[in-house]
DNA sequence: TTTAGATTAAACCTATAGGAATAATATGCT
DNA sequence: AGCATATTATTCCTATAGGTTTAATCTAAA
């Protein structure tokens, strides 16, 4: 399951790339509409910072901004940071390889090989979606099934 | 200057360096023995492993071990994310550049030159820096002069 | 002797507090 | 008018609390 840190910072991204042309956003306007607990998100939005996906201004009149555009910005890297590595098993994972301890016959262990297909579909999708088409998601009227059209 | 953040980390990380063939290391072992506020790099240690630069085995037996030998671990990294761009300028960083608001003659402006140049020695130096380096300095009886065999 | 459950030791996760630093703006003094 | 100072609004930083999950080991029952 996705941490609620990393939900948490998805939803701040959303609502950052609808808001991009509005200058600097407050921490209170993100917490309270999206209805984020205030001093967590204000953890996860300062790692965001570190992680030059956002950008901040400080004092008066300041606020978070995205660092770059919302088409570059990629679910799968924000998972992987704030959930870990996309894999089910650490001998799938590109980020985090791993042999399992117990593994007696790495190449043909079938498990392995469907968890490997599991990673690689959801990497897919996960690095083929930005904000940008997140945001576009949330503008149409499109059911589930015709989410494929933006993907 | 370094945030706490940053000094802990590297810190953490030095420890960690030094006791890379003794299994995993308690978070409780780290914080007492260098005096670091234990909650605090719990959070610190979270976010290393995060970044892949630590790995952790949860549970009785468990505890923190780098993801990787320590002459792949450079301090320019982890300065950089715990504290931030290296550059005092924003338009001579590398990470997070940037034009300074009120510039009228970016190409000729002398204080941008000599900060690029501080930033650039900087780099060289923090990026040239292992937690093998470091370990090093700190087993060796030399003085501050001879630093320089090291880097 | 194996197995199921209890205990214990650890990292992991969510959340919050309180104050420092920074920057814009307003206010008052010369 | 212009400058210094105070106020205010904001992010940024350090730190802590409390509970959850995971994994190893111990214990007792079958």
């Amino acid at each position: 399951m996705l941490s609620m840190r990393a939900k948490y910072a998805l939803k701040a991204l959303v609502y950052l790339a609808k808001a991009k042309d509005q200058g600097p956003v407050l921490i209170g306007d993100i917490a309270e509409s999206q209805k984020l607990p205030r001093k967590f998100l204000e953890q996860i939005l300062l790692e965001l910072k570190n992680l030059r996906v956002l950008k901040s201004r400080q004092g008066k009149g300041g606020g978070y901004l995205l660092a770059k555009p919302p088409a570059e910005i990629e679910m799968g890297h924000i998972v992987r940071v704030f959930n870990g590595p996309l894999a089910l098993v650490p001998c799938v994972s590109v980020t985090a390889f791993e042999k399992c301890e117990e593994c007696l016959d790495f190449a043909h262990c079938g498990i392995r090989r469907v968890m490997k297909k599991v990673r690689d579909v959801t990497a897919e999708i996960l690095d083929g979606t930005t904000l940008e088409t997140l945001v576009a998601i949330e503008a149409s009227e499109s059911d589930e099934a015709s989410l494929m059209y933006f993907i």
